[in-house]
DNA sequence: TTGGAAAATGCAAGCCTTTACATTTTGCGA
DNA sequence: TCGCAAAATGTAAAGGCTTGCATTTTCCAA
């Protein structure tokens, strides 16, 4: 009979069933509404039609996708992985379907992300760190899309955010740290053009020098991009420009495999001539040896929160609270007092 | 001036610009449709006003959303968070976003995810592996979404796929195992239920055991799930329950790297004691010690041309071929000769 | 200059749902 | 049986973009 087959709409089955589209719709959103046989009727219709509503104008009529897009630096680093899968877990948990995009830690890139996630139709974005362009805020706000922070947390900053205090961290690992006697101390550092968290670390460090007497500008600082190589070759390049170093700082979980690792191949003991820390508590960090001593990051839970945070923000329209998340130091075997023989 | 603070439309930016829709549309879509001055006007007008093309909108218009969805186990496993970040870069560079959605290795929930991301506007899909229940073939061939299966390549299957030979990967490693004299073998394998991949991998040793004569019966496997404490729990597993096993084979290098940690906790010395090799080639499997023996799987590239291949069959309707990637070994320190002393 | 083709732009009809509001039907106490 | 509130359903107006076709402008050869 119909010669063009075209795929069924609403209309399609509201006339295949002579009721009013009105109707059918609120068979589909709010079925109570609807009369007993009334929803028989266009249960099956809707079977028999093979009827699917159409993404597209419902997301128009309802100015909604319930979808929330992430933009992180990228999926390669176990952390985001980790932080992401439970993210989606959560949104997940709530109806909500996940856009992904990712960086490669490159600021004009997250602003094309951002852009291209909210022309996707993101009813919310969950973003890295809050160093950002301040026209891209505006762009946010004029679009009237909520945001959340993560990975980072800020009392000052007005912005939402679910994260943990990367300087106060760090500090606290310093302190212990120079508490064992370390008195030369080195950070390979992930690079902080635009990425706050790697700064706050190296700050945090340096607070902790500060308080003990030490003079910050000690600090020997390499900063190098994210891989295990990478760091192998920063550890090196610290050694061999400085003699004494007794304790070495890593940015990041993978940045210390690869010193852990290096210090093997040139015959450095650790932690009997030099401690390596880490930050984050990836798995990896277990298996390295010795075991990796570090800052635990609960990253999982960063995501889940986060999660939940942004559902009820679109939901709901409750701006969520800044949360601050703990984190903790893990000893394990790669740090000692210094050695003083 | 305007009191309804709302966001701002294509007709917004016409109106500010003295033209019409259509041709804010076509800068949009077709810049070099748009002479150079009405070119610099428009742009000017979309900056200022903050413009973003309302999805809804878009995709109702279009009938197309430009949006793909991935459909993985989970970004926790280094493997998939790889493969899915090239595919994800390949997308960005032909304009699509990704939908990303997990099933932590659950068949209902892959299910239900797929109903998802097709509800959700998906233009096409990325699935891993091909088994699955027939149903949602045929739910994705109502809707008319294609959909592309990676991570597993089978020539006799009609479904287009990128990815490799399993099986084939997996004989070849346990070709050179047995070639080391190594007679007494055992597999920690990741669940075979729904995961063709894993099944595809154990069959491959048994193969290789044929056909060295071996009696296929006597490959000792214990299933695990993933991860790094269960892959030792299950190796501690293998060892005590056989006395004589000189070679363990592992599902993934996740597996193999607690077995080679708990290996080292136990006092058996690898590779002198038994020999462990693993498969993927993640980083993780380049710093271990000794390093891991693996099969190199070629994650990246797959995600890559998964991409493409999905792009092209979005774009232009192309249906693309089935593709092979190769497998190779890698040779590090965790496989030696069988002890014979 | 001028005519005509090509380039640029405009017009307006969809695309398919949701939803505020209006209307009809139902159910039930009096 | 009536009247009325509640339940069910209908009407029709958005909602913002793309695109086929129509119109205007530009450009260039004659």
């Amino acid at each position: 009979m119909n010669s063009k087959r075209t795929t069924p709409t609403l209309q399609d089955v509201a006339n295949a069933t002579s009721v009013s589209t009105a109707t059918v719709s609120r068979y589909l959103n709010f079925p109570d509404q609807v009369a007993e046989r009334t929803r028989k009727k266009v249960a099956k219709a809707i079977r028999d039609l093979g009827y699917s509503p159409n993404f597209g104008a419902k997301a128009m009529a309802a100015r909604r996708t319930n979808t929330i897009g992430a933009i992180i630096p990228t999926m390669e680093n176990a952390v985001f992985a980790r932080g992401l899968q439970a993210f989606q877990d959560e949104l997940r948990l709530h109806g909500f379907t996940m856009l992904v995009a990712s960086t490669s830690y490159r600021p004009d890139i997250e602003e094309e992300q951002i852009r291209t996630l909210v022309a996707r139709g993101a009813d919310a974005l969950l973003l890295i760190g809050h160093a950002r362009n301040p026209e891209v805020y505006r762009f946010l706000k004029a679009q009237n899309v909520p945001t959340l922070v993560t990975w980072a947390f800020d009392a000052g900053s007005k912005r939402p955010s679910v994260g943990f205090d990367n300087r106060a961290a760090m500090r606290e690992m310093a302190t212990k740290v120079i508490g064992l006697g370390h008195r030369r101390l080195a950070l390979i550092s992930a690079e902080t053009a635009m990425n706050d968290r790697a700064e706050a670390r190296r700050v945090g460090i340096q607070d902790a020098m500060a308080t003990a007497g030490l003079d910050v500008k000690d600090l020997k600082v390499v900063e190098t991009t994210y891989g295990i190589e990478e760091g192998a070759a920063a550890f090196e390049q610290v050694m061999t420009s400085t003699s004494d170093t007794t304790a070495v700082f890593c940015g990041n979980d993978v940045l210390a495999v690869g010193a852990l690792h290096r210090a093997r191949d040139l015959g450095i003991s650790v932690p009997r001539d030099v401690s390596v820390v880490g930050f984050d508590d990836i798995e990896l960090a277990q298996v390295t040896y010795p075991p990796l001593t570090t800052v635990h990051v609960p990253h999982r839970e960063m995501g889940r929160q986060a999660g939940l945070a942004l559902t009820k923000l679109v939901k709901d329209g409750m701006a969520p609270e800044a949360t601050e998340l703990k984190t903790r130091i893990v000893f394990r075997g790669t740090l000692a007092p210094v050695n003083t023989s």
